[in-house]
DNA sequence: TATGAATGAGCATTCATTCAT
DNA sequence: CATGAATGAATGCTCATTCAT
């Protein structure tokens, strides 16, 4: 019990840490994310952050973390409210929860999509997707119950979708948001019935040869 | 004309450097392109980097600057060779030449796509995606004379084959060379269809308003 | 209060940092005087000097500020203890604090007037003759009230005052130190009566026309 | 006779990087004397330098000793001219001559007196200094022919002369030219005087004693 | 001789990390 | 626990000098 209050001391130590190191990188950028920044920001001893973290890695690792956490739990919840409505021709709402988390935070999506290397967090990034993926390889198969390449149809909708709508707050293209969502709800219904319909017909052609 | 072997000898040392630069990148990554780990592996002193280049961002410039070049050599004459069979339903030479430019150097991909900031480097990148930007707003056109949004799907799809290429390239999806390129066909011969369609039922459904 | 010890650390540092300074800039020159070797005589690692002093050049000019303010309270006192006693006839107590202030650091004096680059610190040595001048205009003046040339003659006898007991310091010329001081004063007093009886005389003769 | 023109390359080449050299200097200041640009100034190459120069030490030498030379030459000349006319109540000629020289080349005179550590080029201000010094030696003696302290009279007098004209030149007081010669004329003058009426009243008088 | 590419020790400065207090 | 002064290896870059051609 008397532990208590250190523990308490503790996690809010970390949380004031892990805060300051969000705002660093989105003030500062990932090249601006130092120690001391971060112990500044934070209002701390650039040695405490040591007895949280064993180094500069874990901190930014961590905040990583609770970036994609926060996404996925974003995401999650919109899905849950209405994954009732979503057919392989309704997609809208999905593609309006993944635009709505992302542009809760576009500062820090920024840097976590074009300057963090992309290497050290890949498996986090899965995480979010992973629900969405799952969501549409059933609506691929759904659509065509015997077919092999459902996997890869779902792969392909999944990144293309999670790029798409990562560009499109970031890059502010002069698309009109609901004509956006429009746009990928057609890109993901067209393709899906025309896999459908070339199934159907007898099989893939090949022009190329590699 | 006696001077040749000297003008050689520059040309030569560029090389070098450019050469020790990539082969940096590839190995340390970003954050570890240093010039005298430059210097080092193109086995040459750190003053010599500063004869030919004048400071370390041009070095690395001269490096990204090769990668898009040689990668926009290879996608012009991929499609100079087959552009007569592109239509709105068969983009897969498009899409091959792509892959095929991507696949030339996969470890330098990573690092282009997955450690350089991207701000820095936004209009370099640009300079390759126009050309098929330039064709694909060009099929979706051809596909529906007067559709006011034809630059959104131009802008949808060569942001999505662009994404799809890379990352196909990058995480090495279990997906079959052909069959993804058979994938990434559907997706663009679905959605143009699916647009098309679309508004010759008569305009757009909305389900969600922001 | 607690912080004392703190505070003292710092100043502790401060000094440790300047008097190696000054050390360096006087063993190896205003040219050796770098960073490395500033931490080195400090005992100091590199990075220290970097809490205390923003760049090289403030270090630096700390230790020039510290050798014209010593320089500066040196004279003053000496000034305000012999006061009473200048006259136009007898600037010997002036003149002899001036020495005895240039002889406290030789080898300091040595570089600053003989290898720094005097336009960077040209405002820090008129602080010192400011004093001197002042008193040697009130003294011209008192000599001769209305001579229209009183500034000109007191920015002679200080500039001559300052350069011929820098010189005698450094130079080191073979003359007793009371010799020296008689002779400046014989400089200065000569010099004033010169030109009163030159002014009661009827103006100036030109011999010369530029 | 084969050798006359190597020679006289030889010499030819020694010219152009000492007046290259000089023109740096003034240009760029003594910390912007760097081999590179003297060369390029000369429009030869770095390495040709030392083929006449064993460092840059050497060069900078040569051009300074030109400087003073150059200084002496000029003052001899003017000195010739008038010396006839030269007496202790009128050495108006001599500083007329001084000013003259120096106002040749303010530039090179600013980095000569303001940027080069004074200490290297000791001996080579002396010779300009010499003929001024001995003409005044003799005219302190003059004046009072069993001084034992002329020559520390002379040391005075050109000590300062040499001091005010520089600092005349290069600072620009607010003195006309010939208000300032009056005054410099009325400094020896009046210090001669002084001298040898101190030493007719008997001897000097000590209020100081260190 | 003359060249100029190549050198490499040296510079000022930064910042993740440690450790005595 | 928390501190923050101290560290020192590493950085990008300069320039006097050399030497193969």
């Amino acid at each position: 019990m008397r532990k208590e209050p250190r523990q308490a001391r503790s996690r809010e130590m970390v949380e004031r840490i892990i805060a300051a190191g969000r705002e660093v990188l989105v003030q500062a950028g990932y090249e601006g994310f130092s120690t001391n920044r971060v112990a500044e920001q934070a209002g701390v001893s650039p040695g405490s952050l040591y007895q949280y973290f064993p180094d500069k890695a874990a901190i930014l690792d961590e905040v990583i973390d609770r970036y994609w956490e926060h996404n996925a739990v974003l995401t999650e919840r919109a899905l849950g409210d209405r994954v009732a409505q979503i057919t392989p021709d309704n997609t809208r709402p999905v593609i309006d929860a993944l635009l709505t988390a992302m542009e809760a935070d576009p500062a820090l999506l920024r840097v976590v999509h074009e300057e963090l290397p992309q290497a050290r967090w890949r498996e986090r990034r899965t995480q979010l997707v992973r629900r969405v993926r799952e969501l549409t390889t059933a609506a691929a198969i759904a659509l065509s119950h015997d077919d092999p390449h459902a996997a890869d149809a779902a792969w392909v909708i999944v990144i293309a979708m999670e790029n798409l709508a990562t560009k499109w707050v970031l890059d502010r293209p002069d698309i009109d948001r609901d004509d956006f969502i429009e746009e990928l709800n057609a890109l993901v219904a067209g393709y899906l019935h025309q896999r459908a319909q070339s199934r159907a017909v007898g099989g893939r052609q090949r022009t190329t040869s590699s």
